[in-house]
Order: C-alpha cells, then sequence, then structure tokens
DNA sequence: GGCACGCCTTGATTTAAGTCAACCGGGCCT
DNA sequence: AGGCCCGGTTGACTTAAATCAAGGCGTGCC
C-alpha cells in the first residue's frame, strides 16, 4: 500500500472518524491488490468477509436471477465503498462483484471493523450516514424504475455524469453501453434506439462513447 | 403510552439496547397518538424531525412523480419502524406517509435520538443492522422489478404474506388491491388479470380478500 | 330508499419495450 | 493478413402490460 492510496483512504468520509492510532491500526488489517480487466472480486452467494474500497477503476455490482438473467445493480467508483452493508447481515454478498478495468482496491475485514465500530460512535454515525444514503438511492432508484420511461431513465443518465462547466456540455461514457443500459433496467437496442432518438431531435450528438449535449435545458424537461 | 405500548416498544429489536434509565428517558421525549384511516403523517418534501414506529395498524409510504403519478413504496405495520434513514441526512421525508386505517404510533424526535446513538454503539449497531437489513430489501425489490414479470412479482407477494401451518394455505389480503397493486409496481388491472389467470388454473380460489392457495408448490416454482 | 363514491373486474385497444436477426467495425490473437 | 469475438446499431416482429372504457357491487350518507 502506497501514501497515495493511504492518503486517498484517510481522507475519505468514513475513516475520518478515526483517530491516527486507530487508523494505524486499520491499515494492519486491511490489503490492498489490483485486479485485472474483467477479473471476478466475488460470486453471489460466497460468504461475506470484507467489504471493500476502490482505489481506482471501476466495479460492476451484478445480480443474477434464477434464470441467468443479469442486472446491473451498482458501478462502484473511486472514492466509494462497496458490500459493507452485508457486514451486519452475517450472511453472503447478495451480488457478485467484477471489474470493468484495471481496479485498485482496499479489502476491510468486516470482523475487525465490527470491533472498531463497538468502541467508536463517531464512526458508527458516519457508517449509518453512509448508508441512509445508500438507501436514500435505492429509493430513487425505485422510483425511476416504476415511474419513469426507459427514455426518460436514460436521459438522467446522462444529466447526472455531466461534469460542471464544460463547454460545450458533453459526458464521456467510461463503461460499455450494454453495461449501462443494464445498470438502467434496459435492453441494448433500447439504449441504443433513445440515443438515436435525442440525437434525430438535435438535442444531443453522439461519437462512440461521447455524447455533446445540445440542449441541457430541454433534456431536463423530458427528464 | 399505556403499559401494552410500552412493552411492545421496549421489545423490538432496536431499543433493545438501552439500559433501563436510557428507555425512560427515550419515554420521556416520545409521543404517541392515533391517526384515524387516511389521516396523513407527513408529506413528501416536510422537513423530517422525527421517525416513527408503528403500534397498530397500518402506514403506506407513497412515492408522487412530477407527473402526479405515485407509487406505494412501503407498507409499514406493527412492530416496524419507518423514516429513521432520513435522520442522517438532515433534510426532508423522500415520501408522504398516510394510514389506511385506524393506526397507531411513536413518534420518536430525530435529535434526541441522534443524542442517545452518540453516547451508545450497541444501539448504534442495531440501527445499522435494522438499516442494513433495508437495504437488502430495497436491492431484492429491484431485482424484482427488472428481473421478474408483473405476475412472479405477484406470487412472490402472495407466498410472502402466507402464514405457516394454516390449512388449506391461505391468505387474507389486510390492504386494498389497488394498494397491493402499486406496492408490486402494475396496475389494478393487471392485478386482477393475475389473479384471474391463476385461478383458471386452478392454483388459487379467490374470495374478496380471501386467497385460497391451491398448490403452494406450482406457484412457488412459477415465481 | 336513492345516490354518490370507491374498489374491482373485464373487454378492447394501444404502446413501450423486449426479442430476434442481421450486419458492421474494432480489437486481439495466431 | 485473416479469423474470431465482442459491442453496437438497425429493422422487423412480438409481447407484456398499460390505457381506456364500461359495468357491477358494496358502503356510507342524506
Amino acid at each position: 500500500m502506497n501514501s497515495a492510496d493511504i492518503k486517498f483512504l484517510k481522507e475519505g468520509y468514513l475513516l475520518a472518524a478515526l483517530s491516527h492510532q486507530e487508523f494505524e491500526e486499520v491499515l494492519a488489517h486491511v490489503s490492498v491488490f489490483t485486479l485485472m480487466q474483467n477479473e471476478c472480486l466475488f460470486d453471489q452467494g460466497d460468504p461475506a468477509t470484507h467489504f471493500f474500497f476502490v482505489l481506482s477503476g471501476t466495479v460492476k455490482l451484478c445480480r443474477i436471477a434464477p434464470s441467468g438473467e443479469e442486472k446491473v445493480m451498482d458501478l462502484v467508483r473511486p472514492g466509494h465503498y462497496f458490500a459493507e452493508a452485508v457486514m451486519f447481515m452475517g450472511g453472503r454478498y447478495p451480488v457478485y462483484a467484477r471489474v470493468l478495468e484495471p481496479t485498485r482496491l482496499v479489502e476491510l475485514d468486516n470482523k475487525h471493523f465490527l470491533g472498531l465500530l463497538r468502541s467508536n460512535t463517531d464512526l458508527c454515525m458516519r457508517l449509518l450516514s453512509t448508508m441512509s444514503q445508500r438507501i436514500h438511492g435505492l429509493v430513487n432508484e425505485i422510483d425511476n424504475l416504476t415511474l419513469q420511461s426507459g427514455a426518460q431513465r436514460v436521459i438522467g443518465y446522462l444529466l447526472q455524469q455531466l461534469p460542471e462547466g464544460t463547454v460545450p456540455p458533453c459526458v464521456r461514457l467510461t463503461v460499455p453501453k450494454h453495461v449501462i443500459a443494464s445498470r438502467l433496467g434496459i435492453q441494448p437496442e433500447t439504449l441504443s434506439r433513445v440515443l438515436a432518438k435525442l440525437r434525430s431531435k438535435q438535442l444531443i450528438d453522439v461519437h462512440d462513447d461521447q455524447i455533446v449535449f445540445n440542449d441541457v435545458d430541454a433534456l431536463r424537461r423530458l427528464s
């Protein structure tokens, strides 16, 4: 674990609750490693012994149905934790995790971390805050899935990825389109069609993974 | 607040973390009240100052889209808390809450409870556990919405409501069918059709709000 | 008793989106 | 260079479910 990794981890919201000594102790119980593109971190149903922090790269969390169909539940990027909620259910990962590109991860031990939590209420409060945000995001996602059309979800996603202050406003898609489609609960064909339709209305220009917004306000009104 | 209320509240998982003294202190900061059928507890967007525990009755949590459409996000029954995650986001209720029948509620003050959390890690751990279960349920719901058909969701819901040990296996629906439909993300017409289809296959018998299961195993295989 | 309202069911029709199929282009490997 | 694989696009067709409309029934109120 190099000093940039340590700095990035320490600057994150969650572990800011730790004293210097506590942080050093955490460091003694974590692993850092890099997975190659498409490597699997854990399978759905594996016993949950750790949770993770992304230093760099992208992790895809997927749910597999009995039918074999899959849904991308989340795309986790640098600076974010995942699988921390499973720590409290003493069970198994409800999803599988695979990396979409070379990805550097910090692996934190559940048992050790639970021990930390038991004597640090500030850490508890930060974790509660993190988890309440996750709940909030999931509630919004159910709202989107049930109260919005597929096209509206695409537009919402694109607007969400739009960095502030780019001129002209544009987004570079950092994951394959079929992954984005699954993340949004639509088929890849549908994603293509929605993008094609927005392009035909001059609302966007599409160049492979680059999307230029021609009328952000109109798009906001459609979402 | 009568002694049955107090007993029920104290026996719940969350507050089992409290000492007798702490529990008495909590009691000094809660309100208990009964809402009449269809009364509204809070509106979507209201400042979130409290969370709640259901002593009796049923609370419907709904999300309203800008279009005016609504989705039943949850039906909260006796023994369950709701709105506790909003405590950590210092904001507003993301849903509105209305009671479906006369409902008795305990209202707990967010600020006071946060104070308790700051000095009781056992309470924190129990709340973390409660919230991780909520996350788990929401993940499952997204799975259901995206990877299952409407009919499968209906069957899953019915099986979930099935009490153990009833002979013949049967369920009495305790909320209106159009509410169940919204909870499942389908229209009431679709719910009628699914039930009619299952009845035509002799898998269930429907008498108003009573549903008798004729072949539980077959239903499980369909869900 | 009559009326209004709400819930539910059913039929007909429409629609959003999925499914299937084919083609294209780019990257990787031999 | 050629072949294979993968991701993406597009067209044709299908389907699950929504939408629209109408009717029936039960409950509560006057």
